[in-house]
DNA sequence: TAAAACGTAAGT
DNA sequence: ACTTACGTTTTA
């Protein structure tokens, strides 16, 4: 925060335009190592007469990349709000940076159209064929040492392999310069642009923190590389087949400087990494042994089984106390996330691997399905997977392009922090807004936090069951007084009312806050694989399984979220099968106490279209964060959140969403409202879209909530799709409320479908005659309001018969006939 | 060394 | 011809 707050947070709203510019800036230079020439000559395509940084002698210039223009950060609006942004002219900033947003930094930056193969001259060819391994060998590789794009077919160099690099599309190290034994850049690799010098830099992190285990730990960088899966190839083809041009990393050839060159990538990562791994060694893995799979997987480790073996390693001595006590020790801050963070891992994924330990179904498919890990698409990234001394050791012949992932981590790391950095100063800069101190999220108490002691099982799995851990807890609540009322006169199992409404408990004490940015930057998401999931599930015998993916999906579908997290963990490809957003179409953690880091990017992982939040303590970044990465989320359910965390949709950019669930949030009266629902004030030049981020709300629910005619003239006027509108529980809503839902020139007039009204103590039989306005109701629900009367629901009932058939499916409940 | 600035590549 | 923003240099 303190960085992100310090000279790049300057106000470029105030500022009147060139006043920044140094007095003693000079202006133009030439300063770039480009030229012109180097930019136009595609045709030529080595833009050799380009300066070079001194120690790049003997590289070529290199292709400035593009975005690519399909994932998710490319496709975003900016978000206007952002450093960046402020320096746009569009947003009345001096425009001086020439950044783009933030938020749609490409994930996956391209080689530009017009590059082309030093050798013949021609542009990538892969989109004219449809084997994985031609494609691979007709397109465009560039590479990350000496900057030369080529198509692999068209190299001469048949004795060294080419060490493709994962983290960039249609990059590599070049058989050349890997043979020759160059380092390349240790930074990373062209067109990452999530440099050190962008504010929130994790290398400065690692730079300023002196115990190696809180530079970056090598378990969250290992799973989080592993969650990403962004590979062009799988090794699945690189593994079946064999490029012509790359031979085996072990062929027995001359390179001296193997050793030296994986000791240096080694060294981009934890020091204690060796000090793990032994650790591990030494642990006993009672399933793995029986494994027939063990020595390959010992090479290669697949997530579950680190997570597994993380776990072990804790369990052994740290196992019963996961209370607070460890926390209360000589640890510091960040080792205190270190453990909360593992901790939170075990309680997801412990209990997956507890049930695929005592599953002798699950443990003999695992076994008898080949290791996925060892061909997977996504290499296991991190040292383990990095060919260090593993991969020196244990010859792998299968693989023929060696994969590489230098400092994935640090640059998704780069990358998610900044993402975070961007959404707290949101948070801070709307906080101050809105005069709404979000006390719920503080930002220094919640690590001294007492630890949670309940397990919470795994995403979408039966997560809402335990109750025992709702303590009633009052303290931090400044329950307003009807809310509070009906959430004790009408707790779920009392209440009269059927309605699609989660039930009026108590709110969760506020417990973890939000996730730092710390944690979340090691749960970065990515865009979705580019490669489909393999359609068949290779077996050990080299053949695949008769069943198509296809098919195998039917019977996953017929699986509970839980059961598929089990099978999450049986090889590679379920893993991959499993998450296919068809099986997650609804995510429901609703009362689950405590939303973590794991969670979020298991949810993003799963892009469900219906997100279930009700009852959790989920703060505003993690919302703000998860929205802003649910492109397909059109059913966000947040009943019992608090209005911090719901403030998240004031900045968020949610214009999909369909439903949305308000009911009973604290403190969400009409001032917030007026934010949620307004489109953005700023009139600042540039586009802003002036229409409200929640236009295409079909169904808002704000059961118990104090809200008055002045939200209702907001709805209505911004929810011009309303048709499913619950105002149960409401007490200022009133006759007129209806007057104004029902009035000539609403949209809501004709869209409403759907109205519960019911427990709204001051609506009378006034309201039905409103209603007789509707041209679409076919549900009103006046249950339990004292004020209407039956007869006139059987009035209204003989009025409407004329046009329309109503019927009392309850007492003042009125439903249209069909 | 981080952040700002800027030339100009790349796209439209 | 114009906008965007990459990747580098310059500045603080």
């Amino acid at each position: 925060m303190a960085m992100s707050l310090s000279a790049d947070d300057e106000d470029y709203d105030s500022d009147t335009g060139e006043q920044q510019r140094p007095a003693n800036r000079p202006k133009p230079k030439m300063a770039a190592p480009a030229t012109p020439a180097a930019a136009t000559s595609s045709a030529s395509s080595t833009p050799a007469a380009v300066k070079l940084p001194s120690n790049r002698s003997s590289s070529g210039a290199r292709r400035r990349r593009t975005r690519c223009r399909k994932c998710e950060a490319c496709v975003r609006t900016e978000c206007g709000e952002c450093h960046f942004c402020k320096d746009m002219k569009k947003f009345g900033g001096p425009g001086r940076m020439k950044q783009s947003c933030i938020m749609r930094q490409c994930i996956a930056p391209v080689l530009p159209h017009t590059a082309v193969c030093v050798v013949c001259g021609e542009a990538g060819k892969e989109d004219t064929l449809d084997d994985e391994e031609e494609k691979f060998n007709a397109m465009l590789m560039e590479c990350s040492i000496c900057n030369e794009i080529v198509h692999p077919n068209c190299l001469k160099v048949k004795d060294a392999a080419g060490v493709v690099n994962d983290e960039l599309p249609n990059c590599w190290e070049c058989p050349k310069c890997n043979y020759a034994g160059k380092t390349g850049k240790q930074k990373r690799g062209p067109g990452f642009k999530y440099a050190s010098n962008l504010p929130g830099s994790l290398l400065r992190e690692q730079k300023a923190s002196r115990d190696p285990r809180e530079e970056v730990d090598p378990a969250a960088v290992r799973r989080k590389s592993e969650r990403d899966e962004t590979p062009r190839l799988t090794v699945d083809d690189l593994s079946t087949r064999l490029p012509p041009l790359l031979t085996p990393r072990e062929l027995p050839r001359p390179r001296p400087d193997i050793p030296n060159f994986l000791r240096k990538k080694k060294k981009l990562f934890d020091d204690d990494e060796e000090e793990e791994a032994s650790a591990k060694k030494k642990l006993k893995k009672p399933w793995k042994s029986e494994d027939p799979l063990t020595p390959k997987l010992a090479q290669m480790k697949t997530e579950e089984e680190e997570t597994s073996e993380q776990e072990e390693e804790r369990e052994e001595d740290s196992k019963p106390p996961r209370l607070s006590v460890k926390k209360e020790t000589g640890l510091g801050r960040r080792q205190q996330e270190e453990q909360e963070r593992e901790d939170e891992e075990e309680d997801e994924d412990g209990g997956v691997r507890r049930a695929r330990e005592r599953s002798p179904t699950l443990k003999s498919l695992s076994a008898s399905v080949e290791s996925d890990a060892s061909r997977c698409s996504s290499p296991r990234a991190g040292p383990s997977s990095e060919g260090s001394e593993t991969q020196e050791r244990v010859p792998r012949a299968r693989a023929r392009k060696t994969r590489r992932r230098p400092q994935s981590q640090q640059l998704s790391a780069e990358l998610s922090k900044q993402l975070n950095q961007e959404i707290r100063r949101t948070e801070h800069s709307l906080a101050n807004e809105n005069q709404q101190p979000l006390k719920s999220e503080p930002e220094d108490s919640e690590n001294e936090e007492p630890k949670r002691n309940f397990r919470n099982g795994t995403i979408g799995g039966d997560l809402g069951g335990d109750r025992t851990h709702l303590r009633s807890n009052l303290r931090a609540r400044e329950m307003n007084g009807t809310a509070w009322e009906l959430r004790h006169f009408y707790p779920a199992q009392i209440t009269p009312l059927g309605f699609n409404r989660s039930a009026p408990i108590l709110r969760p004490p506020p417990t973890r806050s939000p996730p730092k940015c710390v944690q979340m930057e090691r749960h970065v998401i990515r865009p979705p694989p580019i490669c489909p999931p393999p359609d068949r599930l290779p077996l050990v015998d080299g053949r695949s399984h008769m069943l198509q993916r296809e098919a195998w999906l039917a019977v996953f579908s017929h699986l509970s979220h839980r059961e598929l997290c089990v099978c999450m963990r049986v090889c590679r490809t379920w893993n991959r099968w499993c998450c296919d957003k068809r099986l997650w179409t609804k995510i429901d953690l609703s009362r689950c106490k405590s939303i973590t880091p794991l969670m979020l990017s298991g949810i993003i992982r799963r892009q469900p279209i219906t997100l279930d939040l009700s009852w959790t303590n989920i703060s505003k970044k993690q919302l703000s964060w998860l929205i802003n990465r649910l492109p397909g989320l059109r059913v966000l359910l947040l009943s019992g959140c608090s209005w911090a965390a719901v403030s998240a949709l004031c900045t968020s950019s949610c214009p999909l969403l369909r439903t949305l669930d308000l009911q009973w949030v604290e403190g969400l009266k009409d001032p917030q409202m007026r934010d949620l629902l307004s489109p953005p004030t700023d009139n600042r030049p540039g586009q802003m879209d002036t229409r409200s981020k929640l236009r295409n709300v079909l169904e808002l629910r704000l059961a118990g909530l104090d809200v008055t005619d002045s939200s209702l003239r907001l709805i209505i006027k911004n929810m011009p799709l309303l048709a499913r509108l619950d105002l149960s529980y409401c007490n200022h809503i009133n006759d007129q409320s209806v007057n104004l839902l029902t009035a000539a020139g609403t949209t809501t007039r004709d869209s409403l479908t759907d109205i519960n009204l019911s427990v709204c103590n001051r609506v009378t039989d006034q309201s039905l005659s409103y209603f007789k306005r509707c041209g679409s109701i076919c549900w009103i629900d006046l249950r339990f309001c004292k004020q209407v009367s039956r007869q006139a629901c059987e009035r209204f009932i003989a009025e409407m018969s004329v046009s329309v058939s109503f019927g009392l499916k309850e007492d003042k409940l009125l439903q249209k006939l069909c």
